[in-house]
DNA sequence: ATTGACTCTGACATTAATGTCACGGTCTAT
DNA sequence: ATAGACCGTGACATTAATGTCAGAGTCAAT
């Protein structure tokens, strides 16, 4: 069908370098091309498409990409950073106020996950602890059985 | 079909408190029925049958179940529990040489999820002082056009 | 006998991001 | 035009314990 078009299409993305496929925008962000369609499914990223349905990228979308797996490292859900995504990317995050909600609701999320595996540590290391103390006693009265 | 060993068998359960059905061992253990069910299929605990097919779990399962989810709130896999449970159901803890090891190696994965909340958390409680700041000199320069 | 409470099994759902596979279309260099 | 690399969609799997439902059988009291 319509070659030249595609041809004059290809001849400006080569050349000045305005998009990106899938598997590069992939290589220039490390998230892998499922992840890449799972943000675009979560409202993520929107990328437009070549005639033959083809994601075509923005080269911006690289730095966007970026912001994503930034947020996802800090351990929000794709539908938090959906919430604040559109005004970061334009904006400082300061100025964008439904970021600071997110973050303290995260924040104290984090604190009772830690204070739950910090109080089951201490439960466990009482354990370890008190299992040493009678192997110690046992071994200074050489003789008992050992069972499994 | 037979009557009268059915009578005989209910009388003994009633009379004595031999055993216990499934719906009254998880009222005695605040375990649900579903759980208990669960364990079984892990091989925690293997109750007799009744001619009928329903569980028949000894009195002693009450203290088993406990157990069971004294270790699960440790946060050890049903899996683990299998390993050691025999042995501890029978001596005291510190008798039992399989427990030890998973113990240590809980210890560890503890250890390392705590340290990657706390890092996330270090990483959050900046963002929010840094949004913070911001906000603050933007309200002290309220009215001027001045930047720094 | 009937009823209501109890039990049985098996199956599907839950959470969230990612991996992987199958099958088929597109692009590009030869 | 053909091969090989790339891309498209859709589906299923992953983890682990638990919830829930449906359809059917059992028990006990009337």
């Amino acid at each position: 069908m319509s070659r030249s078009i595609i041809k004059l299409r290809s001849a400006i993305r080569l050349k000045e370098g305005w998009t990106l496929k899938i598997g590069e925008l992939s290589k220039a962000t490390g998230a892998s091309i499922r992840s890449l369609r799972y943000y675009e499914k979560q409202g993520l990223i929107a990328p437009a498409r070549t005639e033959s349905g083809y994601r075509e990228y923005h080269k911006f979308a690289v730095e966007q990409v970026k912001t994503i797996r930034l947020y996802l490292n800090l351990g929000l859900s794709t539908e938090q950073i959906a919430g604040f995504l559109h005004c970061v990317l334009m904006n400082k995050e300061a100025f964008c106020n439904e970021v600071l909600p997110v973050y303290q609701q995260k924040l104290q999320e984090l604190d009772e996950q830690i204070q739950t595996l910090v109080r089951i540590r201490s439960n466990l290391e009482e354990r370890i602890q008190s299992i040493l103390s009678v192997r110690t006693d046992n071994e200074s009265m050489e003789g008992t059985n050992d069972e499994s």
